[in-house]
RNA sequence: GGCCCCGUCGUCCAGAGGCCUAGGACGCUUGGUUUUCAACCAAGAAACGCCGGUUCGAAUCCGGUCGGGGCUGCCA
């Protein structure tokens, strides 16, 4: 058994094609077949180094390899933009033999009328279409160089691809993929045609639904696993209302053939909520070498190792209440080596002579604070707040902002232990001098 | 226009004739917890497009209809 994916390299790797190529793989691995990734470049106007590179390196994000095919095997050529002799011989033969004539320079498939071409779709069913409503088709231009239908069907002919499962917009084009088959004299493989995906309007996704390929959501911070999981459950589903599950798990239940023939709606909202659980699920390690990776990138530089201290500090808390990887450095900007400012608007909102007095001692309380932990942060905050009769509420929020900038942030005893003893007498008084 | 595909909560998925007064998840609403935010817990609103037929019985089968989508390129 041998799937491929025969990605364009006339954009960036989509999820589209990322959940295609996912789908081929997850059924290649599960019958132990062979997933073949080959290179349809056919379009030289459009096609290009960047793009290609771009799609190899999203599937090897996501982690979806391949047993044959680009650059596996020095031998043999698995872009089709080193094959166009070939196609262009047997275009040449098919004229020969009579299944094609030449048309202005091109060449096109001669479609015998009155004919019935049948498939079995692994979705579908049977397929029945009447060639009357076929037109001849070119499968050679003018300028030599094959058009999809010929040089696909060539390749899927020559690497002997068993199940060619592709999206559904090419359904329609099947038939013509048979014609050539018969004319070649070739077996025809089995068909699966997976069910598009749509933008929130309802149409197939594209440019104009934002920027949606792969590369794209790994740049917002998603986790390729999250990605993976989240792709297999647009169409399939493992059964027992299973939503986050492993890669085995998937690979151990995943049929073609339970795929579902409706398309689905690419919702990003869901997609975020999910990035979350598998963030939260990352063990200590993972995360922290992510999010380093993730801060550094953000701010364009190495991070410090004072920084890296004080950051791993609230790493934990941190992990919890994240969507995507970039929403890291927001977090913990405050405790980094650059300037630190205070948000004037939301200090007004809980300004008042406790809050004041509230700011004051403890102040003077962490200067005399000789084990500063979290343990003695927080008691001796929380009896603070019992000697001036506050809520709460009423002195964190304000602590929290003179500490951290910012009304919202991690929690508030984590945020002043991992900021440091010094630092944090240092913006409390400095708040306190600007009341 | 022609050919083809599709049709369960706003969205994703479960449901393969009685287990369905249709289940789970995201999102949403309300309440709880709470130092903010998140997380978490509890509750709630929310769908079988429509009309016929088959059947004792249909979300599930069939037909039609309506709606959506794809293709109809010397793009793929």
């Amino acid at each position: 058994m041998k799937l491929r994916i025969a990605p364009s390299p006339t954009g960036e790797l989509h999820i589209g094609n990322a959940r295609t190529a996912l789908f081929n793989w997850l059924y290649a691995r599960k019958h132990n077949g062979k997933f073949l990734l080959r290179i349809d470049d056919t379009d030289v106007e459009r096609s290009t180094p960047e793009f290609q590179q771009n799609i190899i390196e999203g599937l090897e994000w996501l982690g979806i390899d391949w047993d044959e095919g680009f650059d596996k095997d020095s031998s043999i050529s698995y872009k089709q933009s080193d094959r166009f002799e070939r196609y262009e011989k047997i275009a040449q033969d098919l004229v020969e033999e009579g299944f094609a004539y030449e048309d202005d320079g091109a060449i096109r498939f001669k479609v015998k009328g009155d004919q019935n071409i049948y498939f079995e779709d692994y979705i579908r069913g049977d397929m029945n279409f009447n060639t009357n409503d076929i037109e001849d088709f070119v499968i050679l231009r003018s300028d030599k160089t094959p058009t999809y239908h010929l040089a696909s069907t060539i390749d899927d002919i020559d690497y002997e691809i068993s199940i060619i499962a592709r999206g559904e917009d090419i359904l329609s084009s099947t038939p013509k993929h048979i014609m050539i088959m018969k004319a070649l004299d070739a077996k025809v493989p089995d068909f699966c045609h997976l069910p598009l995906l749509f933008g929130p309007d309802g149409k197939k996704l594209s440019k104009r639904h934002g920027d949606t390929s792969v590369s794209s959501f790994k740049d917002q911070g998603i986790l390729a696993n999250a990605m993976f999981n989240y792709m297999s459950i647009l169409g399939w589903s493992p059964g027992d209302d299973l939503e986050i599950f492993e890669r085995d798990v998937a690979i151990e239940n995943f049929d073609l053939k339970n795929v579902l023939p409706n398309p689905a709606i690419f919702d990003t909202v869901k997609l975020l909520w999910m990035n979350g659980q598998y963030i939260r699920n990352l063990n200590k390690d993972e995360f922290s070498k992510k999010a380093i990776d993730n801060i550094s990138a953000s701010l364009g530089r190495e991070i410090f190792k004072e920084e890296l201290e004080r950051i791993n500090i609230i790493l934990p808390v941190v992990q919890e209440r994240l969507e995507t990887l970039n929403d890291i450095t927001d977090q913990i900007k405050f405790l980094l080596d650059e300037p630190f400012t205070v948000n004037k608007e939301e200090w007004n909102g809980v300004n008042s002579e406790n809050v004041q007095n509230y700011l004051k001692n403890i102040r003077e309380n962490f200067k005399l604070m000789e084990k500063f932990d979290l343990q003695n942060i927080e008691s001796m905050m929380r009896e603070e707040l019992k000697e001036l009769n506050m809520k709460p509420k009423e002195g964190f929020q304000a602590t929290r902002i003179a500490v951290t900038g910012t009304k919202i942030s991690p929690p508030l005893f984590e945020s002043i232990f991992s900021l440091g003893k010094p630092a944090t007498i240092a913006r409390l008084a400095e708040m306190i001098e600007n009341l």
